[in-house]
DNA sequence: CCTACCGATCGGTAGG
DNA sequence: CCTACCGATCGGTAGG
């Protein structure tokens, strides 16, 4: 419980923002009560991230994960776009947060980061790979290009939506994706 | 000279993290010293913005303005990358630091962020219509998606870059501009 | 799990 | 532009 409300506080105030006084406050123990849980912020945010991840292999990977190859490849960016849609996070994807936040901030904290964009990244590219395999995407198609530019465009419709609160951010993520995909399948 | 130091402050540190204090240290100056130049600490930020925006002006729009129509656009995307690979502020980009970080927050540094977004993605805008009139880009485009893509790709180059250190995410970028523009161009 | 406290730093002010 | 200070909050500790 803990836990969920610091991955929910910490998409608003920032990894940095998550301060135990104020996590205190919104979970309604004491400051020593939490950080008797783990003995310094350092470990807060690391478990914070642990959680958030396991809250988003629950909502994201895991229903995309049912797919296989090309059809695997659209639900993840499908999964991805509904999950900052419905909010599940207050503050959008918790990883973009994360990353925007701690990209000049060297630590362990950063390194946890770095891997968890590693693990997305890797699994589109395995996805891509595979519906080549399948004859579902050409052969003559760079993975991790087609995985950047997917990317991108998810992670442009989770900024913009949060900076102008235009759902079309959405719209114009599905539709390029989708234009991505299938000029990739020609 | 303190505003040039508050903007390349504010991509490391944040807005926020742009503290009073620490400012003071970084310019020599007493914390009173500056304080009685901005008067608050949401002035000093403001005014950081616009040092910023003229910065940005310089070194990204003003070479690329020279140039018309697809040019411009090809310019203003290749402009921006350089931008960012040639650190003009250690963080990479500015507003994608500040949009990261303020995208939660209302207020007027948020309001004043969104402004600046929506001046760039209006200049990115202007120059596919200004293309489409000269036949460069076919009359089919819809602008606004166009320049969703380009700046999705060039957001997720400066934050890959930033979080991996890895200069292929500039060639991924410019490689997806490429072909998206010259899909464009058919 | 708590109260009570530590030194450091925050934004901001008084007074010069 | 400065020194000296304010109350609030920070991460963390002592002691129970």
């Amino acid at each position: 419980m803990i836990l969920h409300t610091a991955a929910r506080l910490a998409t608003v105030e920032g990894l940095d923002g998550l301060t135990i006084g104020r996590l205190a406050a919104e979970t309604g123990m004491s400051k020593s009560g939490l950080f008797a849980h783990f003995g310094s912020k350092e470990e807060l945010q690391l478990a914070t991230i642990d959680t958030a991840e396991e809250i988003y292999e629950e909502d994201v990977l895991r229903p995309a994960l049912q797919e296989e190859g090309r059809a695997r490849l659209e639900a993840l960016c499908e999964r991805f776009l509904s999950h900052v849609d419905r909010k599940v996070f207050p503050g959008g994807c918790f990883f973009a947060s994360a990353a925007a936040e701690l990209d000049t901030r060297p630590g362990p904290v950063r390194d946890r980061i770095v891997a968890v964009y590693g693990e997305w990244t890797g699994l589109l590219e395995d996805s891509v790979r595979t519906a080549q395999e399948r004859g579902e995407l050409d052969r003559s198609v760079d993975p991790a290009q087609l995985t950047f530019e997917l990317n991108a465009m998810l992670a442009e419709a989770n900024g913009v939506y949060l900076l102008t609160g235009d759902p079309r951010a959405f719209d114009m993520a599905r539709r390029g994706i989708a234009e991505r995909v299938e000029r990739a399948a020609a």
